[in-house]
DNA sequence: TTAATCACG
DNA sequence: ACGTACGTGATTAAC
């Protein structure tokens, strides 16, 4: 049997380009010519290719008026028309098909449809053929014969429908398509459709009158408006019927024999690419013949491994928390042999190459499931790929599935629990071969000295931290939650004897029909499920009823409860500790984040969750918590270069007092507190890029009255209004912006049409090289005070970055030398026009740093 | 899965 | 006239 697929090539290209053009940036090359619908056209064909080995392929497109038309003006009149930027990109699909070795068809007068119903009808009624149709459109699906499938593509993947298993879906017959089109209608193609009738309906009376013929001879069994409707809708049912069925018989030449897939000519396909700017597919002409074909040894004993060469590993685990988790197995790939490693021999293969140059992904994980450092692992193309381009996870196999290798994901392969080594093994040849690639695309990127100076030494600190852990006392949580249970307990009786009835005080939805339909209070802004009830809706109200400090207290004890008493508890592991994962690539600005539990919210600024830090403790003596004072807004001043603003931190100054008596025109010495809370919330504005609006809202005041404070300060400090037009000039030239270290990052809002991304664009623009600047800067600090400990053997260690402070466990006996270390080294780590100052607090618990 | 809320810098 | 502060993660309810 032979087999033929048959591509729905207009619906590719529709797929493809709605796929992105949503967001309002199209993928172009550097000519300005739009490549978007191809991008994703190109990546399809070849993974139909990839998934279906083909022997026989054809591809069918749309051209010009076709019979519908003539039948019906509207057809398909409720259809934009095919946009300008799509339409430039047909002709180059077919371009690419040539060279692709697959063939297409296009037949005045007929829609692709057509085309793949013809022949699919020939492989119906030919003996030697089966047919595969590749298509999202649901009208093909008229098609399905017993040696027809169809392939119906799905957002991220695909149905594969036959006979069978469309009447397990659907309750009828394939062919029937047309008559549930004829009843519901498309209002994509403009097919009218019975006017009130819709998909549930429509399915409902094919199930049981199949066709519409049918159903109209037993008209007189409905009864009621469903009559009418049906009845009134008559004419158009049957017109729609034919707009909707699908021609068998367009009058083509070609045979199957002359759709044989003959595979792609490489040169002619690299010189479209190259025109397209399609580099990846390019690349992926190697990698496939790499893919395919890979072998691999299972390794027997570590002395198979040529050590002096350059190494790649890759380590596989079973729980994305690698603290939790068990080892899976290993890849290595030596230049030479490319060996899977069974779990039990991977702390010996490790320990046996730990002085070969190596590279990996994920040293980090890595060194946590091993329970060692790795000291030579030179490339991480986890952080690479990461700092480079900000759309993926944590599952290398979605790298390199976008590098055109096809690769079983990381969720598909624990599920399926087929083909495990060899896609372990992919990846360490995968790592070893793009390496030097990566390598160049961040020089060219200039983000090779980050990489190199920066993320890289930072992998070790951070292991340290996370395997070290800090240890958590349970018992004081959990006497903690007794008693905030006793009085979660009361204040929920509380509320529900003011509030008349027992509801969900958690649900907004239930909180906000209590307080403003039955209660009748003010409701302030709604919201997608109804009312608003966040803290400054209810804050609002403090004094209208005596039911809302309960519930803000109620909302303010469950938090505490669920996230910081149990939530917390939940991550205490059998060494008494916390070990939480530090995200080193995963913010934009490049600051780390942390997770499972997040140690970077614990609560400080609320006086009963603070108490929460209580539970905190040191495993040597004290907790030393070392802060950066004013950070960002001393790397406002380098990078604005404002004079004023760089004089008052060199006079080391009160930034909030100074800009007060600046902005309120008044002697620092009457600066009242009023004033400078304002003038913190003016501060802190400028930093994210505020509008008068933003801050009116923050402090309370009129638009009105908090734009002229921010003009005010602007006239006050001209070198910052300066910098921040440039910063966003900049953005729009470029892109993208970058931090003081070259750390880059792409704001693709800023091409934008709608407003507020564009806007929106334009604030990060503002805050990125400020935040994460002082990303940078306390990342080299962390790297160069972790080398000085070892240096000078110290025992205690960092444990907690909390973005502008480190948190360390101190013996007594090095508290001096520590103390001094670390404020040395954080204040003096960079030179900036102004100085760095940090401030050093000792404790117990991390209640008594705070 | 997404939205609302609230914890942090 | 428009819409309105940067960067995160966890929990809960509702879809």
């Amino acid at each position: 049997m032979k087999k033929i697929i048959l591509v729905d090539g207009n619906n590719l290209m529709f797929r493809s380009y709605y796929a992105t053009a949503y967001t309002g940036k199209l993928m172009k090359n550097s000519k300005g010519f739009y490549t978007n619908a191809l991008y994703g056209f190109v990546s399809m064909m070849n993974k139909i290719i990839d998934e279906e080995q083909p022997k026989y392929i054809a591809v069918a497109f749309d051209i010009g008026k076709n019979f519908r038309k003539d039948l019906y003006d509207d057809y398909k009149a409720g259809r934009n028309k095919t946009p300008d930027e799509l339409k430039q990109q047909m002709p180059i699909a077919k371009k690419i098909l040539n060279a692709m070795g697959i063939k297409y068809y296009e037949m005045e007068g007929y829609e692709a449809d057509d085309i793949i119903g013809t022949l699919s009808n020939r492989a119906s009624l030919d003996p030697e053929y089966d047919a595969t149709i590749v298509s999202s459109d649901k009208d093909l699906l008229q098609l399905i014969t017993d040696v027809v499938d169809v392939k119906l593509l799905k957002t991220k993947d695909y149905i594969r429908y036959n006979p069978k298993t469309f009447k397990e879906d659907w309750g009828f017959d394939p062919i029937r398509i047309i008559d549930f089109k004829a009843l519901m209608g498309d209002p994509s193609d403009n097919i009218p459709g019975v006017k009130g009738i819709g998909e549930k309906g429509a399915i409902k009376l094919i199930q049981e009158y199949d066709t519409i013929e049918n159903l109209y001879e037993h008209i007189d069994e409905i009864n009621g408006k469903l009559k009418e409707k049906l009845l009134i809708g008559k004419e158009n049912a049957f017109f729609s019927k034919k707009l909707a069925t699908i021609i068998l018989d367009v009058p083509l030449n070609d045979s199957f024999e002359d759709m044989q897939y003959v595979g792609e000519n490489q040169e002619e396909l690299t010189k479209i690419f190259e025109e397209l700017e399609f580099y990846s597919f390019i690349k992926n002409f190697k990698k496939k013949s790499f893919s395919v074909n890979i072998e691999y040894k299972v390794l027997n004993s570590v002395e198979e491994i040529n050590k002096d060469n350059i190494i790649s590993y890759y380590i596989e685990c079973d729980n994305t928390n690698y603290h939790i988790a068990n080892i899976i197995g290993m890849s290595l790939y030596d230049g030479n042999n490319l060996f899977y490693i069974n779990k039990e021999l991977v702390n010996e293969v490790m320990d046996y190459i730990k002085d070969s140059v190596k590279y990996t992904f994920d040293l980090k994980k890595n060194n946590c499931l091993i329970g060692k450092l790795d000291n030579n692992t030179i490339y991480d193309h986890y952080i690479v790929a990461n700092i480079l381009n900000y759309n993926f996870k944590d599952d290398l196999a979605i790298l390199m599935n976008n590098d055109g290798i096809n690769i079983t994901l990381y969720d598909e392969m624990i599920k399926k629990r087929e083909n495990i080594e060899y896609t372990i093994t992919l990846k360490a040849k995968y790592i070893y071969d793009i390496r030097d690639e990566y390598i160049k695309k961040l020089k060219l990127e200039e983000m090779y000295d980050l990489f190199t100076n920066i993320e890289m030494p930072l992998i070790n600190v951070l292991s340290k931290m996370e395997m070290n852990g800090i240890k958590v006392d349970s018992n004081i949580l959990k006497d903690m939650g007794i008693e905030l249970n006793k009085k979660i307990d009361e204040i929920k009786e509380k509320i529900y004897i003011l509030a008349g009835e027992e509801f969900n005080i958690s649900s907004p939805k239930q909180l906000g029909e209590i307080l403003f339909d039955k209660l009748g209070l003010k409701h302030g802004k709604k919201n997608n499920r109804g009312y608003s009830t966040d803290a400054k809706v209810l804050d609002k109200l403090i004094n209208d009823h005596e039911i809302i400090p309960l519930v803000i207290l109620y909302r303010n004890l469950t938090k505490l409860y669920n996230t910081y008493i149990e939530g917390l508890n939940n991550y205490i592991l059998e060494d008494g500790k916390i070990h939480t994962i530090y995200k080193q690539v995963l913010t934009r600005t490049g600051r780390l984040s942390s997770i499972e539990p997040n140690l970077q919210n614990i609560p400080t600024r609320d006086n009963i969750g603070k108490l929460i830090r209580k539970a905190f403790l040191p495993e040597y003596d004290e907790f030393l918590s070392a802060d950066y004072s004013q950070i960002e807004l001393r790397i406002l001043a380098h990078l604005s270069d404002d004079k004023e603003l760089i004089n008052a931190f060199l006079h080391d100054e009160d930034i909030h007092t100074k800009v007060a008596s600046d902005i309120f025109d008044v002697e620092k010495s009457l600066v009242t507190k009023d004033m400078r809370r304002t003038a913190k919330a003016v501060i802190f504005g400028i930093v994210y890029g505020i509008s008068g609006f933003g801050l009116s809202e923050n402090i309370g005041i009129k638009p009105s009255d908090a734009k002229k404070f921010i003009n005010k300060y602007y006239e006050l400090y001209p070198g910052v209004k300066q910098y921040m037009d440039n910063i966003i000039n900049e953005a729009y030239l470029n892109g993208c912006v970058h931090t003081l270290y070259k750390r880059k990052r792409y704001i693709e809002e800023l091409n934008s049409n709608i407003y507020t991304v564009r806007t929106s664009g334009e604030r990060m623009a503002l805050n990125t090289p400020i935040q994460g600047t002082s990303a940078d800067i306390i990342k080299m600090a962390m790297i160069k005070i972790d080398e000085e400990m070892v240096k000078q053997n110290c025992k205690s260690k960092m444990l907690l970055q909390i973005h502008d402070e480190l948190v360390f466990d101190i013996v007594l006996d090095e508290k001096e030398k520590i103390t001094n270390i670390v404020k040395n080294i954080m204040e003096n780590i960079v030179s900036l026009k102004v100085p760095l100052k940090v401030s050093c607090d000792f404790g117990n618990d991390l209640y008594e740093t705070k």
